[in-house]
RNA sequence: GCGCCGCUAGCUCAACUGGUUAGAGCAAGUGACUCUUAAUCACUAGGUUCGGGGUUCGAGUCCCCGGCGGCGUACCA
């Protein structure tokens, strides 16, 4: 991409009344250093190259093997050995020891490093001045036989090599890489050159979701794609990102979870669905939050909570079996053992175990009330029992659960979209799983009477038009897929972020999401500035 | 949102209580070098100290405003 040649020009006059955007003048300024600079640098020798008859960014390479691969092969090898067999590899020049007629280079492909060797006897001494010149970051194709060094480094006795990518920018500094954070996000492509851990941590997270797919598949779970536009909040309580459609002429939310759309699946007769896909909160930033993450939900006809109690036991033990042969991982300095069962209580037993008071959703407000004034937590008039009781749990129990528990039977008041439990209807079946203080999965017995969840919705819709944005709508359409019948069914949500957090014992969001949401980054084009939307911030 | 901390060369970092011309390593350029491992050695070049204002004889350093980021805190996964 020509980044020099776009952005500044186009926004003819926007902006001259802000002051802090950088003018079309101070954006071409920049852009005319970086190219005096490189010119300078690299750009001359792509010229030379070219005037030379060396196309510096060739078409295709045909590799036969990879460092992984030749170091699987060939570790054994004893020093000083040749050995006559022919590869072809590819990867990007890491680092170089050049000394007069005979050099080393690292060469890394995605599976790791391999040592190059480089001498002027094998390839000639115009060759060799060709390697030379080339520079730190460079892609490159080389042919060559297999060989350990006189210190016993499995390398490659080069025999040819061709250039594959000229780099322009000077890659970070090769001993303590890149660890400015801003940086490291924006740049991912430069964060996962330079740094192991990035590369792990995204090896991971590709694993992971691939072994919760390939589980619950095994489990006779069928993967669907639910719609990303929607004209109904609902499925959760967040604030949504808000969007126009210009054909159909109207507004339309992100969706804000994946709950509705995979029910009405069941109610068609699906039977098993799941769906590991983006979502999208209109929310703050923080180390746990990101505005777009990607969420597993999973519903199961004719089970309940109970039997995805069982499922989510079973996807975590299996994501975690390659990375934890041990099942346990260090997370914020504690040991956590994610080898199941995981324990099982209530959140009213929880509350009477850990903080010796007795509340309930089925006791008189007055005398909840009491408990919160006893134990110094706030709380507003319009609260019953229900919400008091979640309270208790949120403010002075969730953080305190360090081992994966699943904590069971919400209050009614608190779960709009679960079923009521079968003994006692001031609770509903539902449960979180806590781990290390953060809610890792959220499921219910799902609620599939129309009445009763007309009556939720309707409930939630008083308090959108009171002004709560994290109200959701009326879903009159999922009403009427419920009239139609939807069986006894168990669902299960599941943060995929959360749990690669878990998995590499990563404490910030933002390290296991490839592309982090950040502000736009000045003169790198597209929309800088705030431009209201058809119905402004809801 | 709020609070605290940070931003110095392409990268990683120095620069005392405000005091000459802002230093070093890596990367880059030139040269030497046939077994290196962050190769080594010599020389060269590289800076709007995030931006703007202020205090001062003098500001990378102090003050104010703004930008970007990190962490903490409140609510959501």
């Amino acid at each position: 991409m020509d980044d020099a040649s776009d952005a500044p020009a186009t926004d003819g006059g926007a902006g001259a009344a802000g002051g802090s955007e950088p003018t079309p003048e101070e954006e071409a300024a920049a852009a005319e250093d970086f190219i005096a600079e490189q010119r300078h640098l690299r750009l001359g020798k792509l010229d030379a190259m070219r005037a030379a008859g060396v196309d510096p960014y060739p078409v295709r390479f045909e590799r036969t093997t990879t460092a992984g691969a030749i170091q699987a092969a060939h570790g054994d090898l004893q020093p000083g050995t040749e050995i006559d067999e022919k590869v072809s590899i590819a990867g990007r020049l890491m680092l170089m020891r050049r000394q007069g007629k005979l050099s080393f280079a690292t060469l890394v492909d995605r599976d790791g490093p391999i040592q190059l060797f480089v001498s002027t006897a094998v390839i000639g001494e115009v060759a060799h001045h060709d390697f030379d010149d080339l520079d730190r970051g460079d892609w490159i194709g080389v042919e060559g036989t297999i060989m350990t060094t006189r210190r016993g480094e499995l390398s490659v006795k080069v025999a040819g090599f061709t250039l594959l990518s000229k780099t322009i920018r000077p890659l970070p500094e090769k001993w303590h890489g890149l660890t400015d954070t801003d940086t490291r996000y924006r740049q991912r492509y430069v964060d996962l050159v330079m740094n192991e851990n990035a590369r792990r941590i995204a090896r991971i997270r590709i694993q992971t979701i691939s072994r919760v797919r390939h589980y619950l598949e095994g489990q006779g779970f069928s993967e669907v794609e639910g719609p990303v536009l929607q004209s109904t909040q609902g499925g959760a309580t967040a604030r949504p990102f808000v969007t126009h459609h210009n054909a159909l002429g109207n507004d339309l939310y992100l969706r804000i979870a994946l709950e509705l759309h995979l029910k009405r699946l069941i109610v068609g007769g699906l039977d098993r669905v799941f769906e590991i896909g983006r979502v999208f909160r209109n929310e703050g930033v923080d180390t746990t939050h990101n505005p777009e993450f990607t969420m597993l939900e999973v519903y199961q006809a004719f089970g309940d909570y109970n039997d995805m109690m069982d499922l989510t036991e079973g996807i975590i033990a299996d994501a975690a079996r390659d990375v934890l042969p041990d099942m346990k991982v260090t997370y914020g300095g504690v040991e956590l053992n994610l080898a199941p069962p995981y324990r099982r209580a209530t959140m009213v037993a929880l509350i009477e175990e850990e903080l010796g008071v007795d509340i309930n959703p089925a006791m008189p407000v007055e005398a909840a009330r009491k408990v919160l004034d006893g134990l110094g937590v706030a709380y507003r008039a319009d609260w019953g029992s229900g919400r008091l009781t979640n309270a208790v749990y949120d403010e002075l129990l969730q953080h305190k659960i360090v081992q994966p528990t699943f904590v069971l039977d919400h209050p009614r008041e608190v779960s709009p979209l679960a079923r009521p439990h079968r003994d006692d209807p001031t609770l509903t079946e539902r449960f979180e799983l806590v781990i290390s203080g953060h809610e890792l999965a959220n499921a219910y017995s799902e609620l599939n009477d129309p009445v009763d969840q007309l009556q939720r919705f309707e409930d939630e819709a008083a308090a959108k038009a009171h002004g709560d944005a994290e109200a959701g709508d009326v879903d009159l359409d999922y009403v009427r897929a419920l009239e139609y019948g939807m069986p006894p069914t168990g669902g299960m949500g599941m943060g995929m972020d959360r749990l690669v957090m878990l998995l590499t014992g990563t404490p910030s969001i933002r390290e296991v999401i490839l592309f982090p949401t950040l502000r736009p980054e000045p003169g790198m084009g597209g929309l800088t500035e705030s431009t209201p939307g058809p119905r402004g911030d809801l």
